[in-house]
DNA sequence: TCCCAGGCCTCGG
DNA sequence: CCGAGGCATGGG
């Protein structure tokens, strides 16, 4: 064995539910070669963490065990904590922890499903595990194509957030709300962030900075209408951006942000149509994936890259 | 130049 | 409740 000079221990490994390919989310996760959260070399994916004060950069691979492999990279050896954290979190960024079989069964009696589900076998639905981050991403891809938006997203970070270095790479945490409910419009102008784009991001980041919205609060409404309803009253937060964020990082599976209008190309696509999908359409097609509208979604949205 | 992008808010009917 | 207009900018 050459093993490298990281010798604190400091793997974690979680064993992979059924119906989980590790290359078809690693794929996904490839779609921009803007991204600036985390980085893909070869088949794995480097990510920094950080968990109270304490910052790691881990390596995410699959073994040859079909075991989901969490290294830590750099010399420190991480907290007990901060193992626990990485551990939770890649649970949640791959969605480790869900069942999707019945999702699966489902799509089999599906015209679109049929279809496009065995194409990205064992793909989940790739999580923003931070509130805060995830929020930001939908408020910011409001309106625009996703390469802007991904050029945005860089911009903020690489202003606002922390570069964790190893090995003369730079992997960035992103800006914490507090510093962003420090902000001005003004701060964020040069980004080519629009004025009300700028509002609503900073109007976000003081709400969870004073901690009067969080993660428990929307999950622990009495559901996926409640918590919308929590979000959509937030100044620059309407149906797609609630759906979005319930999806992505609340984990809703009935999360459905019926308004997208990649969500529409894709179908409007597979179904050869010259037309976009009407509302009524769209909620058709929708009566069938009751339950699993997020991953419906998710996969159909996996076609257009 | 024109139209479309992983929308949302405001305002007038 | 519903439709139109404005927002800012990049990319095809």
């Amino acid at each position: 064995m050459n093993e490298s000079r990281t010798e604190h221990a400091a793997t974690v490994t979680i064993p992979e539910p059924g119906a989980f390919r590790f290359a078809e989310n690693l794929s996904y996760l490839s779609r921009s070669s803007n991204e600036c959260m985390y980085q893909i070399r070869q088949n794995t994916v480097r990510k920094a963490l950080a968990c109270d004060q304490e910052t790691a950069v881990v390596e995410v691979s699959e073994d040859e065990y079909q075991h989901i492999a969490i290294r830590f990279l750099g010399n420190s050896p991480p907290s007990a904590r901060m193992r626990a954290y990485a551990e939770a979190y890649v649970r949640d960024w791959l969605d480790l922890n869900t069942d999707i079989s019945s999702f699966y069964e489902l799509a089999e009696n599906d015209e679109l499903l049929r279809d496009v589900v065995p194409r990205f076998y064992g793909l989940r639905v790739i999580g923003i595990p931070d509130l805060f981050e995830a929020v930001c991403w939908g408020i910011i891809g409001q309106q625009i194509n996703l390469a802007f938006a991904y050029t945005l997203k860089r911009r903020f970070v690489e202003a606002f957030g922390q570069a964790v270095p190893y090995e003369g790479d730079s992997y960035w945490l992103f800006p914490s709300p507090e510093t962003t409910a420090g902000l001005s419009v003004q701060d964020l102008a040069p980004l080519q962030m629009s004025g009300r784009k700028s509002e609503y991001l900073i109007h976000v980041a003081t709400l969870i900075a004073e901690g009067r919205l969080t993660k428990e609060m929307l999950l622990a409404s009495s559901g996926c209408k409640q918590a919308e309803q929590l979000l959509t009253a937030i100044r620059g937060i309407g149906p797609w951006t609630a759906n979005y964020v319930l999806m992505r990082c609340l984990r809703f599976a009935d999360a459905f942000p019926i308004d997208d209008v990649g969500l529409h190309n894709a179908i409007k696509l597979l179904l050869h149509q010259e037309a976009k999908p009407t509302k009524a359409a769209l909620q058709r097609l929708a009566r069938r994936w009751q339950g699993w509208e997020a991953y419906a979604t998710f996969y159909l949205w996996r076609t257009l890259y």
